[in-house]
DNA sequence: AGAACTTACGAACACTCTGTATGAAAGTTA
DNA sequence: TAACTTTCATACAGAGTGTTCGTAAGTTCT
């Protein structure tokens, strides 16, 4: 009996989820340019061709970084928002406001998400896989938003848009900021203002 | 009598002016990575040498680049303001959000300022500069618009955060557009309902 | 179980690109 | 015009990406 035979799934999973482990750490804190794939692959105990196997390239790796990532801050806000539920869908959106900033603080998040992410990606293709993740779920808000009579009848998708770029600035303000509990409750005064703002 | 005498002060500026615009345009147009420096010093008709011997390095030419875009278009908005003055603050700022707009439109204008500038100059460095253009422009009409009674006195700095990143993703979500002219009146309407949402 | 086949990976190579070093040319100062 | 500084051209070294090719591990079929 060989104590280390794996299945191919098995190992493909693996050696993708260490890379993918160690870009996030990597890519978080020294930003796309200066991370070299050899130190990608040697922080995840793989080699180079290894990687250039599961990916197609550095950006290949990128973007699943970038998914995950945003996999697992959509969640967490989702999980947030869904104990508001739809009864009252604009403060489930300040809700969901402030879990965004506290994650949007990492700075390995913003790094990834906000500021590489749209060079590394293009912005077309970065909001493109935005779509599924943040910006469905501003959307989805929005539209319960309607829907609850809270806000009237609108175009939602450009105020998501303008939304999604006042909280990703918001977070890198609060993330800049030396007292970002002070920032975190400047910005959270002026986006719940604007959120009001729209109530019928 | 030599023909070409020119003074080293007019070299100079003759080459640096020849590598930025170089630069403006092809960082515009194919974004900063795929950008060698070798094409940016055929396009000026120089040699790296002369590239390297008036930056630092490529990153330095890129934020030679910016600050001159930065520098035009805020030129372009504060004319526009100033001519609706300090009579009705809030009204300039509509105006200047229309302005903005339309140039940051423009594919180069936001590749280099929106897309590049954070990760090539890094965020607080692409903050820092912005400060010196788009938002002294801001937050001097905010100051305005609080001394002329128009909106509370409050904080401008955080307003003035959510307002850029407000302006900065309308502006990419206008350049990628189909139909840019009703994608500008969908996000104008947004913005326009926010800075009256600030109205006392 | 064993042979044929596919998938995953390791090591070495080729190529591009950035930044530097060194020397020449142009301009400035005395 | 001679000494000096600035500007630029060329050649070189180093880093890093992506590809190629061979080997090992796993799968399928009989």
């Amino acid at each position: 009996m060989k104590v280390n035979r794996r299945t191919q799934a098995e190992r493909t999973a693996a050696t993708r989820a260490a890379l993918v482990a160690a870009g996030r750490t990597l890519f978080g804190n020294h930003g796309y340019a200066a991370v070299g794939t050899q130190s990608i692959v040697t922080e995840a105990d793989v080699t180079r061709g290894a990687l250039y196997h599961q990916f197609k390239d550095k950006q290949g790796l990128f973007a699943a970084v970038y998914d995950q990532v945003e996999q697992d801050i959509t969640a967490e806000i989702a999980t947030q928002v869904a104990e508001i539920g739809a009864s009252d869908p604009l403060g489930a959106l300040k809700a969901g406001s402030r879990v965004f900033l506290e994650r949007a603080t990492d700075p390995a998040v913003h790094q990834i998400t906000l500021v590489d992410a749209p060079a590394v990606l293009g912005w077309s293709e970065w909001r493109a896989r935005g779509e599924e993740f943040g910006f469905a779920l501003i959307e989805g808000i929005l539209q319960a938003a309607i829907a609850a009579g809270q806000i009237a009848d609108q175009p939602v998708r450009p105020i998501a848009h303008v939304a999604i770029g006042a909280l990703d600035e918001s977070a890198l303000y609060v993330a800049a900021a030396e007292d970002k509990a002070a920032a975190t409750a400047e910005v959270l005064t002026v986006l719940d203002r604007i959120i009001d703002s729209f109530t019928i």
